[in-house]
DNA sequence: AAAGTCGTCAACCGCAAGTTT
DNA sequence: AAAACTTGCGGTTGACGACTT
């Protein structure tokens, strides 16, 4: 009956650094139940995306290669706009960041056919995969690709770090954001979480399928996936009554007060 | 130096599918 | 069999930095 407000927006490193411990004490699964006993005032789906786009181990961050932008061309070519299966076949590459290029991808070619046609002293006969090697110019040189692959900038996410060059400082949309904290990378979360998880997490080894999210296509024959990890919540039924919820809820604030 | 435009990326939304009860 | 719930997918949007004029 409560309303719950919930957060929008770019994530914090807080808040990040919560999820990530969280889904290593439950699992990347019951969103919902996550998003609820970590406090963070967020959709269990919008937990789930951040995860699966951001925070999600061995993801690679950066510009796509040319042998993945090959790839793309290819199964888009095969499968359409099957984001996520194409991301299959992509290890550490998400479908939201698939689909990001090949929009970026399929706007500039437009673009460029829409300039040849207008001019027609230039050759019209592009095809897809000759493109494919002008993108790869584009996305190779790109300035973007310096800088947004960079480990500096690999945290960018709108949040405190970047306050200073956010000249209008409305990207703080979190209350909460540490002030004064410098740039936060991966790497330091990382590590924070490697210290959290050896404090405090329960030898029940959930497992946050440490495995790429590339790999589901093997993990989806393998029945229902709550069932993995060796925790045996089923879903529906959050791992116990709401007692155990509120032990565990509990337990995890005092954990994660330290 | 300032203003405008472009490119990129993160995140939200709505819907569909799958699973459990 | 059906309702309820959770997860996953694809489309879309908004924000921000870089580049251009």
């Amino acid at each position: 009956m409560v309303h719950q407000e919930f957060r929008k927006g770019p994530w914090t490193e807080q808040e990040d650094l919560k999820l990530v411990s969280f889904v290593g004490l439950f699992g990347d699964r019951r969103w919902d139940f996550i998003a609820k006993v970590s406090g963070l005032t967020r959709t269990g789906k919008s937990c789930r995306l951040r995860w699966v786009n951001y925070l999600h181990p061995g993801l690679k961050h950066g510009k796509l290669t040319p042998q993945e932008e090959r790839l793309v061309m290819e199964l888009h070519s095969k499968w359409g706009n099957r984001w996520s299966r194409i991301a299959r076949k992509l290890p550490g590459r998400t479908d939201n960041e698939i689909k990001n290029y090949w929009r970026t991808h399929m706007r500039k070619k437009a673009q460029e056919e829409k300039r040849a046609a207008a001019s027609p002293t230039s050759s019209s006969c592009q095809s897809s995969l000759s493109s494919s090697n002008n993108n790869n110019n584009h996305t190779v040189n790109s300035v973007h690709a310096s800088k947004k692959a960079g480990e500096e900038s690999f945290y960018d996410t709108g949040g405190p770090n970047n306050n200073e060059n956010a000249s209008n400082g409305n990207i703080n949309v979190g209350e909460d954001h540490q002030d004064g904290e410098e740039g936060y990378s991966m790497d330091d979360i990382w590590k924070d979480i490697g210290m959290l998880e050896e404090n405090i997490l329960p030898s029940t080894s959930w497992e946050y399928s440490s495995e790429p999210l590339w790999m589901m296509d093997e993990e989806e024959k393998r029945g229902p996936p709550w069932f993995r990890g060796g925790g045996e919540v089923k879903r529906g039924d959050n791992g116990g009554g709401e007692d155990e919820e509120q032990k565990i809820e509990d337990e995890v604030n005092r954990e994660t007060e330290l």
